[in-house]
DNA sequence: CCTGGCACTCGGTAGAATCGAGTGCCAGGA
DNA sequence: TCCTGGCACTCGATTCTACCGAGTGCCAGG
């Protein structure tokens, strides 16, 4: 082992190494037939795809080079190669094309988009159900936290005799509430004063711990002010993350072992797992993250593609899709980019000006939509690392 | 086949036929022994049972009469039996112990509900874990509709200039709201006065579809008045059955083969088909519908424990279990039962008069509720069907 | 009516044989 | 120097056989 005549073009040889057009070609082959099949893929198989024009003892050599370099392996001698992590993660950089989606697919987002309604909860759970149904992934929507969205308005409903509900709508529209136990009887003039005190300081601002309210000359509605006040703060520590899981059935679709399924789903009923997981990788300015590169173990067998979801120009939320290693990343990096981009038009204005899109757009429009946003897909779509990513590269085959 | 010298105590064939002690006994046995191995039980492991002394060749015999009644299956010949939906069907209406919780899982539940807090969606959401973590089968927890909750509160808050909130507070700390386009701009006056009329007609009622207001002069906060309305009647319709699915990862514990797994969470993904689940089980006066009882193909490897939750008195919710046929129904009907009582009497506190439970009860509080508790399920638990089922019957081998 | 005994069934396991996809290597040729 | 066809070899998957044993149905005797 160790042979000494490596064949490095480059000198540097950490991560991001290059490969000459034919291992670049090789390998996309390989990856794409698994992708695929999900069976090891041999040299015979590689030379008779498009583009490759060499033999497959000369693909064998290719690749126990591209092996050595640790892009592919062998499940064992005498069968056939399947990439690495990092033969995907070269393939998702370097060699795949940006892929739009098909014109079915472009269409039900659209249409989707033209037709959801209701409030953004709603919303959001049939974005994930949509992203789920357009890739057969699982899919995850992050709900845009309302860290910057200020206080409009804040009401005091009596529930009962020593019990109140506080009510505070922000100006993105979402609601909290939460309910305070006064103990002991409160006129609703009094909740009503109190109310009205706490929102002259609350509101414009967004919701922070305890603002503290300003004592006024009456003893009951300082009390309840303070709650209320208290409560403020309780909220926004309280419902800050929400996140929406569409299609896990399409897990046990995607392992076939059903201990992979069962971690998987395990890793998704935990929210704050999958909150911290999607901010991690965008963090890392990813828009892929492939079996081991994030942290968690048991999600090893997966890839994690994730889009953001801008109002306005700022990150608000974002959209994931979760399935094996072997997935279809064109596909997925397209579906996600284009539902993140349109969900963040959709919230953006449904808090602004525009308001509830037209219902039951007629077919011209929803055709020009879908036109529209099929020239965004294949101009913008920026899949691939943070760290500069060399884009426009390669072109091979460009008959398909 | 067809043996003429059918033995039949009864007359009468139909469906809840009665079995000697003997066969009772035997069929208990292999109920009980399969779902602890998930192995055909063969007749010389019955004869090692406690409770049964014969050999193992008349349990042989006596089994292929449980055969031919359709109590019990072979999956071959030459293999043990396997009790069928109906076997499982008797098992639990006239032999399986109420069973209780174990100490330690009472205590779960008991400082579960001690401890739990927040708004109604998140204490549903939790305790819907809480029920699988107990059962390790998925749970789901079907939210209480807010039918007859009375409005309390309505208000129009202002978004953005021609975009409006509509928030209403029901008497139950509901908080439904919908965004209104006003496709014109309206003072914030004119929201208040229109929303001060709407509420005029609407409180002290249920959520209902479009209660007519009344038109005042001002042209402006009729119109406005009459969207609110209409929303007030969409409302209704839109959000009225909310479900919280929990622990859907025990299902690939629980069915070896991925592909049931797939099609079980795939019902689980449609919310409105897991509401008529249980709408229709409950109904039919059932707690647990076995295999195909209920009409849903894709379940039919399952079997569905559903307990009502009651608040003061009238239904108001379920929740339940879903799991293979050979689940363990003693553990989850008390499970179910023992859940669905706390939670009522959760929520019965929540829109009372008790409000917010004290935290951190001593471990005396906790350990003296346990035992309540353990009273309640010991003595109450009915499980089984509606039709008068037998009640207190049998209890051989009382040592266990 | 129960029981021990017995012949029989048949799924599951183990081992041997076989198949074939795929490999590594090498000598010959462009 | 690099590619290619050829060849021996590997080894998982498949098939076949034998065999074990759990479990059965049946029957004669208590």
């Amino acid at each position: 082992m160790e042979k000494s005549a490596g064949r490095r073009h480059d000198g540097h040889s950490h991560g991001d190494e290059e490969l000459d057009d034919r291992k670049a070609a090789i390998l996309e082959a390989v990856v794409t037939e698994y992708i695929g099949t999900a069976q090891p893929v041999g040299s015979h198989h590689v030379a008779t795809a498009a583009g490759i024009n060499v033999s497959s003892a000369t693909i064998r050599s290719e690749m126990v080079a591209l092996e050595r370099e640790g892009f592919l392996v062998q499940p064992h001698t005498s069968a056939g190669r399947i990439p690495t992590d990092k033969g995907y993660r070269f393939f998702v950089d370097q060699l795949a094309e940006p892929g739009s989606l098909g014109p079915a697919q472009r269409q039900k987002v659209s249409r989707f988009f033209d037709q959801v309604h209701g409030e953004m909860e709603q919303m959001l759970e049939r974005t994930s159900g949509l992203l789920s149904d357009l890739t057969s992934y699982a899919s995850v929507v992050l709900a845009p936290g309302h860290e910057s969205a200020t206080v409009r308005s804040l009401q005091l409903v009596g529930l009962g005799p020593r019990l109140a509900l506080l009510v505070v709508v922000l100006a993105d529209g979402a609601v909290e509430k939460r309910t305070l136990d006064l103990a002991e009887e409160v006129p609703d003039e009094v909740l009503a004063t109190a109310a009205a005190h706490v929102l002259g300081v609350a509101q414009g601002h967004p919701l922070a711990p305890a603002p503290a309210p300003a004592p006024t000359g009456d003893h009951a509605v300082d009390r309840i002010a303070g709650m209320a006040a208290a409560a403020l703060g309780e909220l926004v520590a309280d419902e800050q993350d929400r996140v929406f899981v569409g299609g896990s059935s399409r897990l046990a679709a995607a392992f076939d072992a059903v201990e992979t399924v069962r971690s998987v789903l395990t890793i998704l009923e935990q929210q704050l797992v999958v909150v911290s997981l999607l901010r991690d990788v965008l963090e890392r300015g990813l828009s892929v993250a492939i079996g081991t590169e994030h942290g968690y173990e048991s999600l090893a067998s997966c890839a994690v593609v994730v889009a953001p979801v801008s109002v306005d120009g700022h990150h608000a939320g974002a959209v994931g899709l979760l399935g094996p290693t072997r997935m279809n990343y064109p596909e997925a990096l397209a579906a996600a980019q284009v539902v993140g981009e349109r969900l963040g038009e959709r919230l953006a204005g449904a808090a602004g000006t525009v308001g509830v899109a037209a219902h039951d757009a007629g077919p011209g429009t929803a055709q020009d939509t879908a036109q529209d946003m099929a020239q965004d897909t294949a101009e913008d779509t920026t899949h691939g690392t943070g760290r500069g990513a060399a884009r426009g590269r390669r072109r091979r085959h460009a008959g398909r």
